[in-house]
RNA sequence: GCCAGUGUAGCUCAGUUGGCCAGAGCAGCUGAUUUGUAAUCAGCGGGUCGGGGGUUCGAAUCCCUCCACUGGCUCCA
């Protein structure tokens, strides 16, 4: 006998090599039906798995999510099974489950498959997911492994297996399929009840671009049909938000193939909600010390080649804009940074001049590859809320924490209250990528750290995503797709203040390196304001959205009536509009519902007499009438609630 | 940049086994209507069918190429 204590705290004992799946019936057949894996000791194992040991055991269902994870992984092979049998010969890479289902890499030869295949595989799937098939978990020895694949002529999986050690490999198989896998799957194939196979991509196997091109087929499935429904429903509902589509409807911004492609057009709307965003944030970062400056759109090439960036980028960027005088070359900025440099530089500067906060909202043009280009989110032209702070090194860690405290005021502000702050540091295998002494990126990765610790911000770690020139804190929000973005981002530098050789006199007399730190709290306007709409569905806060009210008179000889309500509104610096369209009342309510005006006047003669206006709030409807100075009662205590 | 897909009027879309002067709704314009909480009625104008090249008696439709966009991949100073 052994003792299997579960989550509650009891200790049950079960005959040695029980499975998680007869525990879960020993506690009720309902439970042993949802059963898709279990956490065993802290590993996640086949519910199927005998259980030899004492050991602490919890069950796994949809509603956790490492069930779910094992749920999609197994559907991956679901999928690796139906393609198998619908195209035979192909080969296999990776399967893995997503935060939102799973994919699977495969090389299908000279086929070549479209979304328009896609029901075919999916038929194909619900087909074998009624054999209920097992899957069941093989331990094999390497060369046992090996001879499988050779056999097989899966090259992919075959480089996988190079990387293994003998041991600690595992098969597993349902019906026809065989894959190399470390599991854990569910018990049966039945468990699957509804599968969307999503989309059709490219892929580089193991991510390099210099190796094979695989087909991914990304789907999501589920136990239940309901669930499925409400999924694609949701996803109609985000596609509703998408800021491209949004941006069109509320006239925003646009995009010409003639001015170009990724660079974007700031329309009178969208113009009005961008300052008044910039305003804001110049606000913020006045009241925390910042001065602002603002410099040229071009540098000398020179400039970049002492930055560096030259070298690194120039060949991927924007080419440089010849003049008249032979030799004499400028880039477009891809960043301010240079400039920056250049205005600490200018006059010799003292310790007591430090931390110096140089801010600007500056305009950058970065050739981005075609194929990334997307809506406001990746564009070849964009406006960082940029700034550069000089400091010392003992001031480092008390200005991240500065910059810190602004990021997360200006995010929650916009309603913003779940994102992560991403730590990104060198990717210890690669030390090449990157320039600037060891000691140094040691000390800059540090006070990242520590500050971010301090904040007590939700972070993730991650290797391998720092800036060449040192470590960053980005942090990440999902637009309405759930795709991540990186918005604001803290980035300690060393290097440029090296390569500018910029200095301050300390109190010692002598000359010293300040450091520098690269911040952006909204990234740029254009990715901000993208999210932004997803994130509101068009729906601003009041004090930033471009018009706050509409006047609608109920027939032409309202106008009138209409321009004096304007007009003691705009006293209260209350801004919109008179559509005095010659419109039936109900035509212009629902055109300026669809422009998500929050406040709707309707003004006709009842209220022309009373000196009242008829208030409609956008997606609410009717609030009755009442007098001019009453709703500006009302539309303060809106705005002080940052509706 | 790579893989796959899409591109018809300002917008959403119909028209594809190649064949009369390429259609609809909305938007626009003109006129009538002067309207009470999400679309008043009528008439009119509007398209190099993304650009270029080719096949064909004939191309929106088939082929090539370039551009833009979409979904991923890679990249992102």
């Amino acid at each position: 006998m052994i003792n299997i204590t579960l989550p509650d705290g009891s200790v049950k004992h079960f005959e040695k090599g029980v499975t998680s799946m007869e525990i879960a019936q020993s506690i009720s057949e309902g439970l042993a039906r949802n059963v898709l894996s279990a956490e065993v000791n802290g590993v996640v194992w086949d519910a199927s798995r005998p259980i030899y040991d004492d050991s602490t055991v919890k069950l796994l269902t949809w509603n956790d999510e490492k069930g779910k994870n094992t749920f999609w992984h197994s559907s991956a092979h679901l999928l690796a099974e139906a393609l198998e049998s619908l195209y035979p010969g192909i080969k296999f890479g990776i399967g893995p489950p997503i935060d939102t289902g799973f994919y699977y890499d495969v090389d299908l030869g000279d086929v070549s498959l479209s979304v328009n295949d896609l029901p075919a595989i999916e038929d194909k799937m619900l087909e074998l997911a009624k054999e209920k098939n097992a899957y069941v978990r093989q331990e094999i020895s390497k060369s046992d492994a090996i001879q499988y694949f050779e056999e097989k002529g899966d090259e992919y999986k075959l480089e996988l297996l190079d990387g293994l050690e003998d041991g600690h490999i595992t098969f597993y198989t349902q019906g026809n399929f065989t894959d190399l896998c470390r599991g854990p799957h569910i018990p049966d194939t039945g468990f699957i009840k509804a599968i969307k196979l999503t989309k059709v991509a490219g892929s580089y196997w193991k991510g390099d671009e210099n190796r094979q091109t695989l087909t991914r087929i990304y789907g999501v499935s589920f136990p239940k049909q309901k669930e499925l429904t409400e999924y694609l429903t949701m996803i109609e509902e985000a596609k509703k938000r998408d800021h491209r589509k949004l941006g069109a409807e509320l006239d925003l911004f646009m995009f010409s193939e003639k001015v170009g492609a990724g660079l974007p057009i700031w329309l009178p709307k969208g113009t009005q909600l961008r300052e008044r965003l910039q305003n804001y944030l110049r606000d913020e970062q006045e009241k925390r010390g910042y001065k602002m400056v603002v410099t040229p759109h071009i540098g000398g090439k020179e400039l970049y080649v002492t930055s560096g960036h030259y070298a690194k980028y120039g060949a991927d960027s924007f080419q440089p804009i010849h003049t008249p005088r032979e030799g004499e070359e400028f880039l477009l900025k891809p960043m301010n940074c240079p400039h920056h440099c250049e205005i600490f530089a200018h006059k010799p500067k003292s310790y007591k001049e430090l931390p110096l906060r140089i801010g600007e909202f500056g305009t950058v043009y970065r050739y981005e590859q075609s194929g990334e280009l997307h809506g406001l989110s990746r564009v070849r032209g964009f406006t960082q809320d940029d700034a550069h702070i000089f400091c010392t090194q003992d001031q480092l860690k008390s200005e991240f924490l500065n910059v810190l405290d602004l990021t997360t005021t200006v995010l929650h502000k916009m309603g913003f209250n779940d994102f992560t702050a991403q730590i990104s540091l060198r990717d210890p295998d690669n030390p090449d990528k990157y320039i600037g002494s060891d000691e140094n990126w040691k000390a800059a990765e540090s006070a990242i750290i520590e500050a971010t610790l301090e904040s007590g911000l939700k972070t993730t770690t991650v290797l391998g995503e720092a800036a060449f020139y040192g470590p960053k804190l980005d942090f990440m929000i999902k637009d309405a797709l759930g795709r991540s973005w990186q918005l604001g981002t803290i980035q300690v530098d060393y290097n440029l203040p090296e390569r500018f050789n910029l200095e301050y006199v300390g109190s010692d007399n002598k000359t010293h390196r300040p450091v520098m730190i690269h911040r952006a709290p909204f990234g740029s306007m254009e990715r901000f304001i993208s999210i932004l709409i997803e994130h509101t569905a068009g729906k601003f806060p009041l004090w930033l959205t471009p018009d706050q009210i509409a006047i609608l008179p109920i027939s032409d000889r309202l106008n009138d009536y209409a321009k004096e309500v304007e007009l003691k509104l705009s006293k209260h610096d209350i801004r919109g509009f008179i559509d005095d369209r010659t419109e039936s009342i109900g035509k212009k309510i629902r055109d300026n519902e669809l422009k998500r005006i929050p406040f709707m006047l309707i003004v006709g003669d009842k209220e022309a007499e009373n000196g009242e206006v008829s208030i409609r709030r956008q997606g609410e409807g009717d609030l009755g009438s009442m007098k001019v100075e009453d709703f500006v009662i009302l539309f303060n205590e809106a705005l002080a609630k940052n509706d």
